[in-house]
DNA sequence: GCTGAAAATAGACTTGC
DNA sequence: GCAAGTCTATTTTCAGC
């Protein structure tokens, strides 16, 4: 990727609210430069969209978890994804080598949610499941190091 | 939470470039109370900022990597957290229980840098590391189910 | 806390380099 | 691929309820 590029996405990752006049400012292009390349990189893929970052305790989300998950037919074919894909309490669902098949991160209320949530994940899926709970997040979410 | 405060934020997970008068018109409220109400919402912290999304593939980050570290003096004051606070590969740190201190995600382009990557965690912060390497990623950084 | 309107800004689009 | 200019939409602020 060029260099100019590179910056744009690097200032749109930091703001995503960032007008065009101010990324011109920032790249030293005209608005209608950054304008033409941002469409460029949204279309290539580049960049998938735009969000509000949410803090989810202030939503009522304290409590985070990362649940290892491995079935319990591992000859059975692998549809664990599709079947946990409905679930809103899971955050993000990684396919992984190593002992467990799946790593998930999932967002509770309480304690007593996470317990009702793996028996939730345990039965839909059919798989066995180990969980890590989070004390504290140093930090998340992080820009990616272009 | 309220209601409309809460339809407010679930719309900017979704999009976080909405305009307020598209933000008013999904809500019902006039363009200057939805902008009123999304600032208190950025003011209380509940709406920590806006990011644009990166696929981490597009920016030559192909290989994700979850690394389990423990202190090889578990009696030392723990600061492992700062120590890996310049690494730029870390996407995310979160202090956990279990065996391990910490569980963090990572980014690399490739798995020399990932083996790289790794000796410079052991010796900035002095821990062992077990590592997951992530296949695939069915989903990730869905937004919270409030 | 919401509305509605006015003024300031930024966005979208076209044309020419 | 970029700049300049025009037209439209959005943001932002404020008085009034």
């Amino acid at each position: 990727m060029e260099e100019l590029d590179r910056q744009i996405v690097e200032l749109l990752v930091a703001d995503g609210r960032m007008s065009y006049t101010d990324l011109g400012r920032a790249t030293g292009l005209s608005t209608s430069a950054v304008h033409q390349r941002v469409r460029r990189l949204e279309q290539r893929g580049v960049i998938r969209g735009y969000a509000a970052i949410v803090d989810p305790e202030a939503v009522g989300l304290p409590l985070t978890a990362f649940i290892s998950v491995a079935p319990f037919d591992p000859s059975a074919p692998d549809d664990i994804a599709d079947r946990l894909a409905d679930v809103p309490e899971i955050e993000a669902c990684h396919s992984v080598a190593g002992e467990e098949n799946y790593i998930l991160k999932v967002r509770v209320a309480t304690p007593g949610a996470l317990e009702h949530l793996l028996a939730r994940i345990r039965s839909l899926a059919g798989v066995s499941t180990r969980t890590t709970v989070v004390l504290s997040t140093p930090y998340e979410a992080r820009p990616p190091h272009l």
